[in-house]
DNA sequence: TGATAATGGTTTCATTTGAAACTATGTTGA
DNA sequence: TCAACATAGTTTCAAATGAAACCATTATCA
């Protein structure tokens, strides 16, 4: 803790710079910004709409109710995302044996193309933006995210 | 990194939940999404307006461009929360001395009251979020966020 | 000077978003 | 078996948001 903080802390004031959930704010938006920016350019993708490509090129046949439970969006933007994807021609749907309201969702051809093609983009983004860490701290970087997100699903 | 994720990325998959982006995005969101429920129920305040208080707070008599430039807020937002912040009595502002464009905006009597409960809530939020890191890791991750918000500005 | 550009801040308008209501289908239990 | 409830997914409507245009004022400099 840096010693203007504590300070300020004693005083009943709160810098806002140090404030972790402020930090991770900014962090956070800075960088889905970022990368929201050049998928739109590139793909005409929203950050919603690649979520469900990734989850259904990692696991193809999910329904959008699997979907969501997998990318913590909401069902409405799940269900946003997947109308815009089949009229981009980027997924199709397939019926669920026995239910009729639920259908399982899959990559076509030129979705998968799309997908083969954001792949090494998103890496590469997530290698250049960890660039500046060791291997050492990307390490306990992972261990506090999860640590830092089991708390933050309890507060 | 886990080895499955090691695996995938071979074979041209990306897992959403090791993609640091995606990561920082859910854990942001739950932790902002938390706060801005408890701010909302108990003062009727948006993160906006309170982030616009907080800077106050420390920095009285900032105009609405220099909160700007200390929040990652951008004007509109700040304009708003401004003119909602003076309809809720908990703003006002003053002449700025040789420029009738910009006014020193500074917390009112009720404004510090609630400022004065709202830090003590904030640190404890804060508090309760990081209890499960030691001293040691919290100043790692601070390290790391500095190293990464730096990293981020670049890309 | 006076024209042009820059700055501080607000408003407008179209788009996005979220919550709640809704349709259709499926499940449960008296 | 049928009434009540639960689930999958969509739609609706109001509110939040962002980009651009805007107004007023101040700065620049030919």
């Amino acid at each position: 803790m840096r010693s203007e903080a504590v300070k300020a802390r004693r005083d009943g004031l709160l810098f806002l710079e140090h404030f972790l959930p402020y930090r991770l704010s900014v962090l956070s938006n800075t960088v889905s910004g970022r990368i929201a920016k050049s998928y739109e350019e590139r793909f005409q993708l929203t950050i919603a709409e690649w979520r469900v490509m990734a989850v259904l090129g990692r696991f193809p046949g999910l329904t959008a109710a699997e979907v969501t439970e997998r990318t913590a969006m909401d069902k409405v933007q799940v269900s946003r995302a997947v109308s815009r994807l089949k009229e981009t021609q980027r997924i199709e749907q397939r019926a669920v044996e026995g239910d009729r309201r639920a259908r399982h969702l899959f990559l076509t051809d030129i979705g998968h193309e799309v997908y083969a093609e954001i792949v090494p983009l998103a890496l590469d983004y997530e290698r250049r933006f960890t660039s500046g860490l060791n291997a050492a701290e990307r390490a306990q970087l992972d261990r506090l995210l999860d640590k830092l997100t089991a708390a933050a699903a309890t507060l």
